[in-house]
DNA sequence: GAGTTTGAAACT
DNA sequence: CAGTTTCAAACTC
């Protein structure tokens, strides 16, 4: 058994099954067909400017699953959202409703697995697979849907090359699992971004579909898919010991660390927000560079796990241990409830990514900034086309009275969001 | 950079 | 479905 040479692709099992399954795997591979561009129909799918573009899906699961952005049936899930910011053409982009796009080339299928350092947006990150040929999910670029493009791997068929060799293996894996090219961390079917845009209140729900099964890293490291994907564990985790949850000591120890001064995380977790890279499809964190010395961002515990599910019980840290008495439903200690509004059946909410980051006495440093700089963005625009200035004008005379006291005083966490997002926008106009 | 740890994916 | 093995990323030194 020739170690690398070791699995066969396609597999035995596979190509036994394959010629009865040939018909059904064919029907699947169409959809699955990265090369081609051709879309199903999915025009009813309702474009979500906050949802990253989930997978491909089966048959089945595109039945029972609400569809992803029209995008996604070429471009499988992003494993980290996008959070550089998103110039104004991006974000119309996003407003576009559902309009079948179809890849340039096989090539411009990657994702952009945005890599933020510094601000810096990265190309799409490397893997280094040496045994799986890159077409299992071990492979983060085969399992993103994307081409190997400059990574490290050996002997690597998931290329143009070989893209016979791909399909047969991404057939086979969506055999083994129909769901396996779908987004792991996504709004839960309550969560869309209806959700979020009826509340007003930006509450998301998201979470892992899976949920993870650490046992050793209290979830607190990127081992973890949870926290990778800077999402709380909720109910659907079986881990152990976690200490991934809302009020985690361990957790928060992580995020009050140092990034207090680092603007390129404020404005990451500022644009995470802004694209709503939170619930996406993606991962809603950078895949920051591997090798990091302590858990740096955690951007945003951005979700707040709220303590109970539908069935009246917790789990939050307690997939964790000791049968803690679960149907008494403990009180959760943690669920700092300030925004954490009983959401029925899902219990995350969308909070802030800049809700520990930016305190309430500093929404109204924030709100003097964005008044100067819209000031400043009037003055610039004065001679220039009038829509600019009034539009300038608007957002000046929106911030005006969201400075009221009355606002301040009863502001959410989101409006942090808020006023970076204009602040963003005004800077970039100047720019302009 | 090498070696270890970890947990998802794959396999039995 | 549970247990085991394989794999590659994350992490440590």
């Amino acid at each position: 058994m020739g170690e690398s040479e070791g699995s066969e692709f396609p597999p035995k099992k596979q190509q036994q099954q394959s010629e009865n399954a040939y018909f059904q795997t064919k029907k699947l591979a169409r959809q699955l067909d990265f090369t081609q561009g051709v879309l199903p129909d999915h025009t009813q799918s309702q474009p979500s400017p906050l949802q990253k573009p989930p997978l491909l899906v089966s048959p089945a699961a595109a039945q029972s699953q609400p569809q992803p952005h029209p995008q996604s049936q070429l471009q499988l899930q992003p494993q980290v959202a996008e959070i550089q910011v998103v110039p104004q053409q991006q974000t119309q982009q996003q407003q576009q409703p559902a309009r079948a796009v179809k890849p340039e080339s096989p090539k411009s299928i990657p994702i952009p697995n945005t890599e933020l350092k510094d601000g810096t947006p990265k190309k799409q990150r490397q893997c280094n697979c040496k045994h799986s040929r890159c077409l299992k999910l071990y492979c983060e670029c085969f399992a993103s849907g994307t081409y190997c493009d400059g990574c490290n791997c050996v002997n690597c068929y998931n290329n143009v090359e070989n893209e016979a060799a791909r399909r047969e293996a991404v057939e086979a894996t969506l055999e083994r699992n129909p769901n396996a090219f779908r987004p792991k961390i996504a709004s839960s079917p309550h969560g869309t971004r209806d959700s979020r845009e009826e509340t007003g209140d930006g509450l998301v729900f998201v979470k892992h579909n899976k949920g993870c099964h650490c046992k050793k890293s209290g979830c607190l490291k990127k081992y973890c898919e949870c926290f990778q994907a800077n999402i709380l564990c909720s109910e659907n985790c079986k881990c152990m010991d976690c200490k991934n949850f809302e009020g985690s000591e361990e957790r928060q120890a992580l995020f009050h660390g140092d990034h207090g001064n680092n603007m390129a995380y404020i404005q990451q977790a500022a644009n995470a927000a802004i694209t709503g890279a939170i619930g996406s499809s993606g991962y809603a964190s950078p895949p920051v560079s591997r090798k990091r010395k302590g858990q740096e961002l955690f951007f945003g515990h951005t979700v707040k796990d709220q303590s109970f599910d539908r069935l009246g019980h917790f789990q939050q840290g307690s997939h964790t241990r000791p049968p803690a008495p679960s149907s008494s439903l403990p009180s959760n200690p943690i669920a700092r409830a300030g925004n954490a509004i009983t959401l029925g059946p899902s219990k995350i909410t969308y909070r802030s990514l800049l809700a520990d980051i930016i305190q309430p006495q500093d929404l109204k440093e924030l709100c003097s900034v964005l008044v100067v700089l819209s000031g400043e963005a009037a003055k610039t625009f004065s001679d220039q086309r009038n829509s600019m200035e009034k539009r300038v004008e608007d957002q000046r005379e929106t911030l005006l009275a969201s400075s009221t006291q009355e606002r301040l005083q009863s502001h959410k966490e989101s409006d942090a969001d808020k006023l970076l997002l204009m602040i963003v926008l005004v800077q970039t106009m100047l720019i302009k």
